[in-house]
DNA sequence: AGTAAAACTTAGGATATACTAAAGTACTCC
DNA sequence: GGAGTACTTTAGTATATCCTAAGTTTTACT
């Protein structure tokens, strides 16, 4: 197991910028200010002086007017977050009845908040998951995360079979619809047709038929491969 | 049940010093400056310059040089937010394994980072409790919080039964020994004798005997009402 | 009652983080 | 290859909270 993270406790706005940063580009490519700026819902200014304090911390790597990436500490610390937020999220689901599409808000303020030895309880309570239930990976407490294929459900031929894996979408609305259309993560689901032109598609959902639209569908990431 | 609490989100340091006084004193006398300073571990003059900021926002009443004390909005909210501390600590130990004397400093933390439906959801995942591991009573929703009598064990008269309600100190080494003879807020305790002049006291926990000094039992708060 | 000690407040400065407005850089398109 | 646009940074200001140092008020003792 890696050494601790230790040093200076970080703010709770560093470390939110080290997520969206991670969030933005978790292949490490440059992430501009203004990306940052909508992410994190702040204005570029902002955005640029807490850059500037980051890199005198040695947490990202800035050339300016190009971008910022993470360093390798900035990455620990970012995927440090990463996997509260979403053990919290796996948490709390499990636990305490909340439903998919409302975890999320709890969790952004809760991950700032715990000790890491809460978090191994929370995992070890869970049986250390793999996955949150929106299906995201949680990364490991080395920081290893695993990075396998998402498609889009739209991408998927017909005549399939594929696994769910999550919905890339923040909006509670379309994740409520969702859920209730029995389209969420770890759901099997064959497509039995798809047709061109950004038409509808024709899914079997353990026997169930159900047709969902394009827009909908592209927005269903989903992989081959059992769990 | 009582309007729930609106306006303006308090700072992290507002809650604190709103708890701290009613902390120091739950009855509503003035607290001193000095006295808030040395528990929230700031110097006087940090102190004095937040209790005008929250006597500005109509949350202490406070008279120069005199002390300050909670308006009926700053009780409600310190007592919201003793609530949640307490309901964090119950949650923790009852769920999580955490141990009596170890859940304080996580729970100082995530005080003021749950949402009221956090809290909510955990005090029902709990049952509702009235009293937390410390035997500290939880206030409910509504801010009402029994204030029922706590007798330190050492004044307990000899061969009365009491019921052990709190340990009176922070000391993890006294709090872990004090757990270890089973002297733990719940436990039904018979004083068999009590020696005067500070002596030892004879007790009997559900049939064994055991002998304690004057100094721990004095920090047992007892109550001899049943529950 | 007078004075020294203790307690409290004010003044001024530091840090962290946000904002607006203005200036600087880079990219694109003809 | 230069002009205009889009993006980024700098400069200056605001808020919240802390600190140290210096001044003010209260308390307590002779």
């Amino acid at each position: 197991m890696m050494a601790p993270i230790v040093g200076e406790p970080l703010t709770r706005s560093s470390e939110d910028y080290l997520k969206a940063i991670y969030r933005l580009s978790p292949a490490g490519d440059p992430v501009s200010t203004s990306a940052l700026a909508l992410h994190l819902d702040l204005t570029p200014a902002s955005v640029s002086g807490m850059i500037k304090r980051l890199a005198e911390q040695g947490l990202v790597q800035h050339a300016r007017y190009r971008g910022a990436c993470l360093t390798s500490r900035g990455r620990r610390i970012a995927l440090r977050i990463l996997r509260r937020h979403r053990l919290i999220e796996t948490y709390l689901v499990a636990f305490l009845g909340y439903s998919w599409d409302t975890v999320h808000d709890e969790a952004e303020r809760l991950e700032h908040a715990v000790s890491d030895g809460l978090v191994e309880r929370m995992a070890t309570a869970l049986g250390n998951p793999r996955f949150d239930p929106h299906g995201d990976p949680i990364p490991d407490v080395d920081g290893r995360i695993s990075d396998f294929i998402h498609l889009p459900l739209s991408d998927v031929p017909a005549g399939e079979t594929v696994t769910i894996r999550r919905a890339d979408t923040g909006d509670a609305g379309r994740l409520r619809y969702l859920a209730s259309a029995g389209l969420i993560p770890g759901t099997l689901v064959r497509v039995v047709d798809s047709q061109p032109f950004r038409g509808p598609l024709t899914l079997n959902l353990g026997g169930a038929e159900r047709i969902v639209g394009h827009e909908l569908a592209a927005l269903l990431l989903c992989s081959r491969e059992g769990v």
